[in-house]
RNA sequence: GCUGAAGUGGUGGAAUUGGUAGACACGUUGGACUUAAAAUCCAAUGGACAUUAGUCCGUGCGGGUUCAAGUCCCGCCUUCAGUACCA
């Protein structure tokens, strides 16, 4: 046997020990995703002596793109809390579901063919792949999706209890309709104060008692929490569908370029307007981040003042205007009407109507964000009539003007030039008189709107009162002379819940004689029924106008085939679906008893999980969807079906993490790319090119990216020192952009804990940052550090030797520290910690299990599957995520001597070690008699000299 | 316009109550190891001046308070997000 062969034999044998005590990441994670899952590590328990915490991740959309490293960010960050909690000893539960209706599964569906169930299906697969190789502690045995029809079948139950619901003001909750029903038939409605529509007519019981069942069921419609009513929408006739303003572009739709106009159709609406003050208030008891809670302050636009009615001269028509500003009442010269108020045909003088008219039109045309778009022209039209001043009995011109919104108030404002901007350049363009009614105030140039400045002047009875004194005074007089009275006005309107698609919930309705009826709950779900196609019908019905077995036969309580419509025992389905936001609405309460098949959540599942203790999420949905969820909560709570008014008592959004795209710089008119130190002051045009093909030093492989397209396959590349450089821009993570990173390829390349840890290491959670892929091995390395810190090439170094002082102060600093990160949610900096940490035990050797053994339950929340490993490796045979948190004790940092940073005039200069017990006068002297001290003075004398003990020194001379 | 957040090296970012600005990383430069590369390790790295010692300047801009300001106060500028004729 040759001497080179045993040396090859012991080589071999040497590289599988390197192997197996190597950080082989990829492995490693795998076993412990695979032991997870399969001991059910995360599931949570409804009933436990532990303290219980609900940490709550917005479910995704799964989109056919799969995730980028930009969406786990808010799931990273949630899963280091989770597991942190329950290392605290917590019961946690963090689940995770799925938001599975949507838009983009149908758009699919009209272009192939494909039912949206199977993509949907398909793409959560790929989502639950993607999310399970990042290691999250997720409870999957609770995950929801809200296409499910186990699912929707309670949104649709919860819809059924809000028709079968009224909101009484007076109890100041939502109420049993049939108790409304019973008042009705008591005493009509004169007294009751209800959240209604506007308008409804006055009824007394035998008025009520006296009418068909429709029109007591068109009544109920009037005060039910939801109901059909007539909305105007933006219909495009080509697409056959109605769209948000935001898929509207200059007139036509986004999609398409289809124009678009107003249209009405009935459509099932929320009254979210009842619990307009309750959302206000409800404010005050969450934390939630204030920016969050201003917008949906903003959102609900609370502004208090006062209702006022105006006769119209010569007419039988009262013009009813909301202000904030009644104390100006006096200041009233002319009043405004939005073109599309009711009255405006009717009192317009025949002399006035031509001009009238051509201004209706013409406003009508114009579109909504036309309209915002130019708010600097003033435009109008006088209606020839005139209002009563309710005071002083003055005729008050009657104009109509755009700048006058139909859908805000009651669509007229009373207009006081001198205290309001808008109506001052409105007057001053149409030469209207511009009394001034404050006391000492200049208004030649400019409106005078300060409330807090004001003293009423020239106003009769009001003369001489401040803002606060004369808004009481005046509404007190408009209450006597019955033409007004103190009204708090919302911004927030009720929310259209209809929309014409087919991949929503169906809603559990059907129509007889045009009134809507609710199926019973026993038969939930009323699942969507089969289509041919997607896309709405020829006479512009929603898809569902397509299903041909979409019919309720009352006596069978099933759905049965169009055909046997007799409305008489089978009537036709609502063919709209819900919106995207039913499903969200509520999810929260079901993770918390999933599978349960009799109700949404069993009471017991309810009373223990109560609410979300942490929500993360993106700040997208601040005025959506949790606006919404609120809305449903808090009517919940007033049916006794859950047990608190709000649902999340913390809330935190996430930033988004952006792409670094980058890019090259072709010739103009040639295939030739210059690098970026090339360009110059030449004609370049700059391309996307993939960041796969970019290295950490902003270097392109030439190759790749010309085997990338075909028109580059012959490209010529001017380089500078050797290599082609590119340029790099911030960008959104868009596949347009070339800057998508895939996590899939980071956990290939670097594992899940350096993508987790990496994420987290960025910066601030709530903050948009960049990402660069490069900077990941930063992070890598670190874990490889760690490993190191445990096994070398010979196994598991790791002892019982008793630690030396250094490493006990570097693991309880630690501890402190991350633990006070966690806390505030600043992942970033316990990152750097434990880099720290890492480092200084390296340089300490340290073995010891009594240090090393904590520090994992430290990063298991991080970096879950190392731990995990190195945990067993210690011998520990149970997972590390059940281990107790490690106790910080002060006493391993308490120091005897500080090194005191030495300034002259502020400005450091020298430090030097002192005692800590040290006085201050002997600080003083010791400072002052040193050589270095000396130097700096030149021979000056000091005039002051600033001893703060423990922190620093300052010679002031 | 209004509301909210934020401006710190070449880059991401640290600095918890005013007390050593730039922690921790990335990148860059130099070095070690290697036949070589990768990996790893060591050193330097805000700018200017200076051989060194060191000096000056530096947290968007201009003022102020203070022994001391990235941090507090006043006035601006810029960026991002939301919202918008809300009576």
């Amino acid at each position: 046997m040759s001497s080179l062969f045993i040396n090859r034999k012991f080589a071999l044998l040497k590289s599988r020990i390197t192997i197996r005590m190597k950080y082989d990441f990829n492995q490693i994670e795998k076993k412990w995703q695979d032991y997870w899952a399969k001991n059910q590590t995360f599931k949570a328990e409804n009933n436990s002596d532990k303290p219980k915490f609900y940490v709550l991740d917005m479910f995704p959309y799964p989109s056919g793109a799969g995730l980028h490293v930009g969406h786990p960010l808010g799931y990273i960050a949630s899963d280091i809390y989770a597991r942190y909690k329950r290392h605290q000893g917590f019961n946690v539960l963090h689940p995770q579901g799925y938001d599975s209706f949507g838009l983009p599964a149908e758009q699919y569906a009209i272009q192939t063919g494909q039912h949206p169930a199977i993509t949907t299906a398909e793409n959560i697969k790929t989502y639950r792949r993607q999310l399970d190789q990042i290691g999250f502690s997720f409870d999957w045995s609770r995950e929801v999706r809200t296409s499910d029809p186990s699912y929707y079948k309670w949104t649709q139950w919860i819809f059924i209890q809000l028709f079968n619901s009224w909101y009484n003001n007076d109890s100041d909750k939502a109420e049993d309709i049939t108790e409304l029903i019973s008042i009705f038939e008591k005493e009509g409605n004169a007294n009751v104060n209800a959240a209604s529509d506007e308008n409804v007519d006055m009824f007394t019981a035998e008025d009520w008692l006296s009418l068909s069942s429709e029109k007591q069921q068109e009544i109920l419609l009037q005060y039910r929490l939801t109901y059909l009513a007539e909305t105007e929408v933006n219909w495009c006739p080509a697409l056959g569908t109605v769209l948000a303003n935001d898929e509207i572009v200059n007139g036509v739709s986004e999609r398409g370029g289809h124009p678009v106009i107003r249209k009405k159709m009935t459509q099932w609406s929320m009254r979210i307007s009842a619990y307009a003050e309750r959302l206000l208030q409800g404010l005050e008891k969450i934390d939630w981040t204030d920016a969050l809670k201003e917008s949906q302050r903003n959102w609900i636009g609370k502004s208090v003042g006062a209702q006022v009615e105006f006769r119209i001269q010569n007419s039988e028509f009262r013009i009813s205007v909301f202000t904030t500003r009644p104390d100006t009442i006096f200041g009233v010269s002319f009043m405004t009407l939005a073109p599309e108020h009711e009255l405006v045909s009717q009192i317009t003088t025949p002399e006035q109507q031509a001009e009238v008219e051509a201004y209706v039109e013409a406003t009508a045309k114009r579109s909504e964000r036309d309209r915002m778009a130019d708010v600097k022209t003033i435009t109008g039209a006088f209606t020839g009539a005139y209002a009563e001043h309710p005071f002083t009995k003055e005729p008050i011109p009657i104009w109509i003007g755009d700048y006058v919104l139909a859908g805000y108030g009651t669509g007229a404002v009373m207009s006081v030039p001198c205290g309001d901007q808008r109506d001052y350049d409105f007057a001053k363009h149409f030469n209207i008189p511009i009394p001034n009614i404050f006391e000492g105030v200049d208004i030649s140039e400019v409106a005078f709107a300060d409330k807090d400045n004001t003293i009423i002047a020239n106003s009769d009875f009001l003369n001489g009162l401040n803002y606060k004194e004369a808004t009481k005074k005046v509404i007190l007089e408009l209450e006597k002379l019955g033409c007004g009275e103190g009204k708090i006005n919302y911004r927030l309107r009720d929310a259209v819940f209809s929309r014409q698609r087919y991949w929503g919930e169906p809603f559990p309705v059907y129509y007889v004689n045009g009134m809507p009826q609710m199926i019973e709950a026993e038969h939930l779900p009323i699942q969507l029924p089969e289509v041919e196609k997607y896309l709405p019908t020829e006479t512009g019905e929603p898809p569902l106008g397509n299903a041909t077995v979409w019919a309720w036969d009352r006596l069978k309580a099933e759905v049965v085939s169009n055909n046997l419509i007799d409305n008489e025992n089978v009537f036709p389905l609502e063919l709209n679906t819900m919106p995207g936001w039913a499903g969200s609405s509520w999810y929260f309460n079901r993770y918390m008893d999933a599978n349960n098949e009799n109700a949404f959540a069993s009471k017991e599942a309810l009373n223990y999980w109560k609410d979300v203790d942490l929500y993360i999420g993106g700040s997208e949905h601040a005025t959506g969807h949790l606006l919404y969820s609120r809305f449903w909560q808090k009517f919940l709570f007033d049916k006794g079906l859950v047990p608190v008014d709000e649902y999340a008592k913390k809330l935190i959004n996430q930033g988004m993490i952006l792409g670094t795209s980058a890019f090259v710089y072709r010739v103009e008119g040639e295939n030739k790319f210059l690098s970026k130190g090339l360009i110059e002051g030449k004609n370049v045009q700059p391309i996307h090119a993939d960041v796969a093909f970019v290295n950490a030093s902003d270097e392109l492989d030439i190759e790749a990216f010309k085997n990338w397209r075909e028109e580059f396959n012959e490209a010529e590349f001017v380089l500078e020192e050797g290599v082609y450089k590119v340029g790099r821009d911030v960008e959104k993570m868009s596949k347009s952009k070339y800057n998508v990173v895939n996590p899939d390829n980071i956990c290939k390349q670097y594992g899940a804990d350096s993508l987790r840890l990496y994420e987290m290491f960025l910066g601030p959670l709530e903050q948009y940052k960049p990402w660069n892929t490069a900077g990941i091995t930063g992070v890598h390395s670190f874990l490889k550090k760690l490993w190191k810190l445990y096994v070398d090439d010979s196994g598991l170094k790791v002892t019982n030797t008793e630690p030396s002082k250094d490493s006990l102060k570097t693991l309880h600093k630690t501890i402190k520290k991350v633990q006070e990160d966690i806390e505030n949610f600043s992942f970033n900096t316990s990152v750097s910690t434990f880099m720290i940490a890492v480092n200084e035990l390296t340089a300490q050797k340290c073995t010891s299990k009594a240090i090393l053994e904590p520090l994992l339950v430290l990063i298991a929340p991080y970096a879950p599957h190392i731990a995990e490993e190195l945990w067993s490796q210690l011998g520990n045979t149970e997972s590390i995520s059940t281990a107790p948190f490690p106790e910080f004790e002060a006493s391993h940092l308490v120091e005897s001597s500080k090194n005191y940073p030495i300034s002259f005039n502020g400005k450091m200069r020298f430090t030097l070690e002192l005692p800590l017990d040290m006085s201050k006068e002997d600080i003083e002297k010791t400072v002052l008699d040193h050589e270095k001290t000396q130097e700096q003075l030149q021979g000056r004398t000091p005039k002051k000299v600033i001893v703060v003990p423990g922190k620093i020194v300052n010679v002031v001379g």
